[in-house]
DNA sequence: AGCACGTTTCGGCGGCCGCCGAAACGTCCC
DNA sequence: GGGACGTTTCGGCGGCCGCCGAAACGTGCT
């Protein structure tokens, strides 16, 4: 399926042979753009963008945008969906966000944004945001700080929920999704805290739970989230996560 | 350390401020590039290489070659060690290896190769290989299948080593290591097959032992890996394998 | 000392690619 | 139907970057 697509990118017909090597630079091309990448980015969030809008977000002209998605989709990054006049694009799968978050934890920091605006937002995604389904920033590792403490996560061996931490969540209402062979809890390098945070399937439960009791909000709504009264009540009571990091990633 | 190593490349002064996101274009950029990424992929099996024999195996200049690597170097990607009038250089750390790793099997196939010695050792390759520390292609993917239906690892709720695995290896002289935060197996997409392999500390454990019981030699001195008499019995005996894979990973 | 060899630096060439604006297409709304 | 709007296609421009060869440097070997 990913084969076929790209066979849309590359010259060269490629063949269904055996042993054939990936091409590990056309995938790479792909994201080695600003614009391209700075798209990517933006749909962590999980949402579908308009062209439009990741225009206008990467600063380019409407027929640039539209030329990169094409390429994006080409490639099967991306997925589309063709509504009235507007095009809407997402990640194409979970494992597509899996991957550019692991890049983006291995990469550089880039230059620091400018402009007020720039900075407040870039401010508000460091305390606390999504990433594609889990939670991160200070708030993620904040979390999964404290249900280490709490010993609901053994990381001994790799990251591991205990039997505590399944009645514990059971408890907050967090329902684990029936067993599939995706992992339960999966660690994941925070860009911003150079530390692990929770993703996984309880990082995902977790995330979508917080966000539909209203624990947590997205003000911009974007990728930032911002912590609720009752969240931090919550947070604070039944995780133990210390009240420094609610209350910057409140209000 | 990472940061610090960027700053060589980006032109304006990366500072150390919170919040700064990651310039996931600089990463991909560096392996965007066919030499550059043949470079990576080459040094996927673990070992240092030096730069002519980098440079012939990418068929580039030594002047070429060269400059890439100072390239990668300087992003921290490789590490290198200057011997003599040998310039020595590896894969900076298993996390980069896990991210090149991930990234192959996300990208699309490349054109069959031309020639016979390299159709050649293409299908070496898919046969059996050496994925940084573990095992991969049709060898690693049948010895994946064959401790799940000994019943040594459970995938539900992603992949995780049984006490009977535990024993199960320890019966064939494989020691883990020590308590780390190194998942004890981590599962793999295999990029020729197509399906899981075991990585993680136990598929590193498991490959070592096997090269280093002679289960496994390199005939090529490269990542592709051949099946003695010997590993063909314990892993027909002790695994399972089934002895179509182990034939054609032998002789 | 002298030579061989692996590596590096530097110019310069060539190609690729991202960008925009203009124009056209299709959809939605009045 | 007509106008507004989101999107796409196409030329053309400009810049970046990967390549090589020549020359220089440093090391090891005889």
């Amino acid at each position: 399926m990913l084969r076929l697509a790209w066979s849309v990118l590359t010259t060269t017909q490629p063949t269904t042979g055996e042993g054939t090597e990936p091409d590990l630079a056309a995938l790479a091309s792909l994201l080695a753009d600003r614009t391209r990448a700075s798209f990517c980015t933006a749909l962590l969030d999980g949402r579908a963008w308009t062209a439009g809008e990741l225009a206008r977000h990467a600063g380019v002209a409407p027929s640039t945008a539209s030329e990169h998605l094409t390429a994006l989709v080409g490639a099967g990054l991306l997925a589309e969906v063709r509504q009235g006049r507007h095009r809407y694009v997402r990640l194409a799968s979970r494992e597509t966000a899996e991957l550019i978050e692991a890049m983006s934890a291995a990469a550089p920091k880039a230059a620091p944004p400018r402009g007020l605006t720039a900075v407040h937002r870039s401010n508000a995604l460091a305390r606390g945001r999504t990433c594609y389904d889990h939670l991160a920033g200070a708030l993620g590792v904040a979390v999964a700080e404290a249900v280490t403490e709490r010993g609901w996560i053994d990381w001994e061996d790799g990251p591991s929920l205990t039997a505590g931490g399944r009645t514990g969540l059971a408890g907050l209402g967090v329902e684990l999704p029936a067993r599939t062979r995706r992992p339960l809890v999966r660690s994941c390098l925070d860009w911003t805290e150079r530390r692990p945070h929770v993703a996984g399937a309880v990082g995902a439960a977790l995330c979508s739970r917080a966000l539909e009791a209203g624990w947590l909000v997205r003000p911009g709504g974007g990728r930032a989230v911002r912590v609720t009264a009752e969240g931090r009540a919550v947070l604070a009571g039944a995780l133990g996560v210390p009240d420094g990091v609610l209350e910057s990633a409140g209000a």
